[in-house]
RNA sequence: GCCAGCGUAGCUCAGUGGUAGAGCAGCUGAUUCGUAAUCAGCAGGUCAAGGGUUCAACCCCCUUCGCUGGCUCCA
């Protein structure tokens, strides 16, 4: 081959090889990009070529590493269940999984077996090798294998002429767009993690396949570091936490979904409330309370009966039926029908911590972060399509607010008009850029989910993360026309004519118990000095000092401090210790010194400790409100 | 709802085809102690529920309920 000049991340080199596996000498190369596309080492040299090298450790490294795991688990599979049936087998945020079809589910035994043949098919050290071949090639390919799921993938893809890339290691083909690593020896960490069904295509009417999950990465250290921060978050999960420091309990005897909040939890929650109460008011919001059930007639006209019905329970009494509430907008609506309104009212901002009940499918209960019945702080704003900018700024800045003052990091996203979705593309329109360009003035960055809007308006989320890194939706901000139309509510505007108001729906925090389960896995239990339930334990060293610890206890309390009171016969050790396992604040330690000092010895969880008046005490507390 | 796994004392967990154990928590007593567990004794269980197989079931089988991890759906 005539000598050629390429350059390799910049460099230019002058060489007579052939691919671009020949020119690179380390071993943390596994894949380029050129031309913007990820390529495999065994890309073909060509005068002129600029190579960018993708190292192993990269996140498409690491993205790349996973995904060829994946075919190395496809090939054990198909090796030692020759039955199993491949499907699909992508990458994901922290693993891979592979799709099979088969009659019989995989067991953890047979996991062990099928890491036991990948460890062997890797020490073989076989190349993987890109194949193209026209799509009707590759269908009478995959047909011959009896692989039908391959080939309505291929069938789905692209124009008929068109060319499929296949990838081939050791006795395993797969339909596969690539790239991958050199050859199966590149794997150097990976665990078989968990065994799931999962629909074909993932659409329930479709059959249930065996999914297998495991994970890779570059190297056996990184694995550990990974599955060590598994084992972590497992230790902050809300409901092991919510357990161990008695905030909230579920029980079989009232049912699945339902939370009951214990002394600790409900505390909580209370100030969780007292805040949002507080901040809603400050916002110009009305506090309004609806009822818990309302007429089935009015859940026909919402469009309820129609579109949410599987999902509500219902009641009925004097041959009337009832529909308990599955969301709070409807009261909200009445009062805003309770008498003509006019152009100057508006916005109206109605504020409710609503309880709302929802037939969740069992499978998808979770702790707190899924109930089938759950608190939110919900809003309905009712204004003037010229207000719709306004308001929903205003109401991301509150949202930017409150997460502030819980620490929280948050994405967000903006859904769009779904498949199945009322109203006219005008409205729709309007609403998508209202919320757009809402973000945009706020300068926020955000995803767009296509078509994931709900059925009668457009919306902002807000997602945040629990301790295993899967995100919960908190706030959303949903514009709706149709709830307007239906009800048929207007207000008179300045032209002496009858205009229908836009309604927000909006909630911050979500639900409360969701947002509760999140806010524990944050904090792994330590909440801030003014949520935590009880911010500070006054124990005493021996009885001596139980009347003076006693003493103390009353002050703070007389003060608005959540205290709790240890003067059991109890060493000193054994009281902090405690204490600390419970996540309390401040220990006031008060033993002979203090009681003669009158002071008290603060120690803090940090382990910290100080001796000083009470009442500085008390306003070391009282700062740790957050300024609203 | 679907696939898989699991369900033993208040909690965390052992356990075997021959009718149950530990640690912590609880109770009682002793100890009065300076920043993550003082010692001793006692008590505590229809082994999720119901049915079946067996001379005998916590253990094997079936059904139901619940929980866990996923899928689908969602705050």
């Amino acid at each position: 081959m005539p000598q050629i000049t390429v350059t390799v991340d910049g460099k230019a080199i002058a060489t007579d090889e052939s691919t671009i596996k020949d020119i690179i000498k380390n071993k943390r190369t596994i894949a380029a990009r050129v031309n913007g596309n990820l390529v495999d080492l065994s890309f073909p040299l060509a005068d002129g070529l600029a190579i960018e090298t993708i190292d192993m450790e990269s996140d498409e490294g690491v993205h790349l590493i996973r995904h060829s795991t994946s075919h190395i688990m496809a090939e054990a599979v198909k090796l030692l269940f020759p039955d199993a049936r491949p499907t699909i087998g992508p990458s994901t945020q922290d693993g891979f999984y592979y799709d099979f079809d088969r009659d019989d589910s995989f067991s953890l035994e047979d996991l062990e077996k099928i890491e036991k043949k990948m460890q062997e098919l890797i020490e073989l050290d076989a190349p993987f090798v890109r194949k193209e071949m026209k799509k009707d090639e590759a269908v009478s390919f995959f047909k011959e294998k009896d692989e039908p799921y391959k080939v309505e993938i291929i069938n789905d893809l692209g124009d008929e002429g068109e060319k499929v890339s296949l990838y081939e290691q050791g006795s395993f083909v797969d339909l596969c767009r690539g790239p991958h690593v050199p050859s199966t020896g590149y794997i150097k960490a990976f665990k078989l993690l968990s065994v799931a069904g999962a629909y074909w295509r993932g659409d329930e009417r479709n059959k249930m396949l065996q999914r297998i999950y495991g994970t890779a990465f570059s190297t056996p250290k990184a694995l550990k570091v990974y599955l060590n921060f598994i084992e972590e978050a497992k230790k902050r999960d809300h409901r092991k936490i919510g357990k161990e420091l008695e905030l909230f309990m579920q029980s079989d005897e009232i049912g699945p979904g339902m939370i009951v909040y214990m002394p600790k939890g409900g505390r909580l929650r209370t100030l969780i409330e007292d805040f949002e109460k507080k901040i809603h008011f400050k916002k110009g919001y009305d506090i309004v309370y609806g009822p818990s059930i309302l007429r089935g007639k009015l859940w026909e006209t919402s469009g309820h009966m129609d579109n949410y019905k599987e999902n509500m329970y219902f009641t009925e009494v004097d041959n009337q039926i009832y529909g308990i509430k599955p969301m709070n907008c409807l009261s909200h609506i009445l009062i805003y029908k309770s008498k003509m309104r006019s152009y100057r009212d508006l916005p109206l901002r109605y504020f409710e911590l609503g309880n709302v009940t929802r037939h969740e499918k069992s499978g998808v209960i979770h702790g707190l972060m899924r109930t089938r019945q759950f608190t939110q702080d919900d809003a309905h704003i009712f204004c003037r399509p010229d207000q719709l900018i306004d308001e929903i700024t205003a109401i991301i800045d509150m949202v930017e607010e409150v997460m502030a003052v819980f620490k929280f990091e948050y994405e967000m996203e903006i859904s769009t008009r779904p498949g199945k979705s009322i109203g006219s593309d005008q409205d729709w329109e309007m609403a998508t850029n209202a919320l757009i360009d809402a973000l945009k003035k706020k300068g926020l960055p955000f995803d767009i989910n296509e078509g994931d809007g709900a059925f009668y308006g457009p919306k902002i989320d807000v997602k945040i993360k629990d301790a295993i890194g899967r995100s919960w939706q908190c706030a959303t901000i949903q514009c709706d026309f149709s709830l307007p139309e239906r009800f048929e509510m207007s207000f008179i505007g300045a032209d002496g004519e009858k205009h229908a108001p836009v309604m927000l729906h909006r909630v911050i925090l979500g639900s409360i118990e969701r947002f509760i389960g999140v806010l524990i896995e944050h904090y792994a239990g330590a909440f801030p000095v003014w949520i935590a339930p009880v911010q500070a334990v006054v124990m005493c060293i021996t009885d001596a000092q139980a009347e003076y610890a006693s003493l103390v206890a009353d002050t703070l309390r007389n003060n608005e401090v959540r205290v709790e009171l240890d003067t059991r016969n109890e060493k000193i050790g054994y009281k902090i210790r405690e204490a600390r396992l419970q996540k309390v604040p401040y220990m006031i330690v008060v033993g002979d010194r203090e009681m003669q000092d009158n002071t008290v010895a603060v120690r803090e969880r940090s382990g910290d400790q100080r001796v000083m008046k009470l009442e500085e005490f008390i306003s070391i507390v009282k700062d740790a409100e957050p300024v609203i």
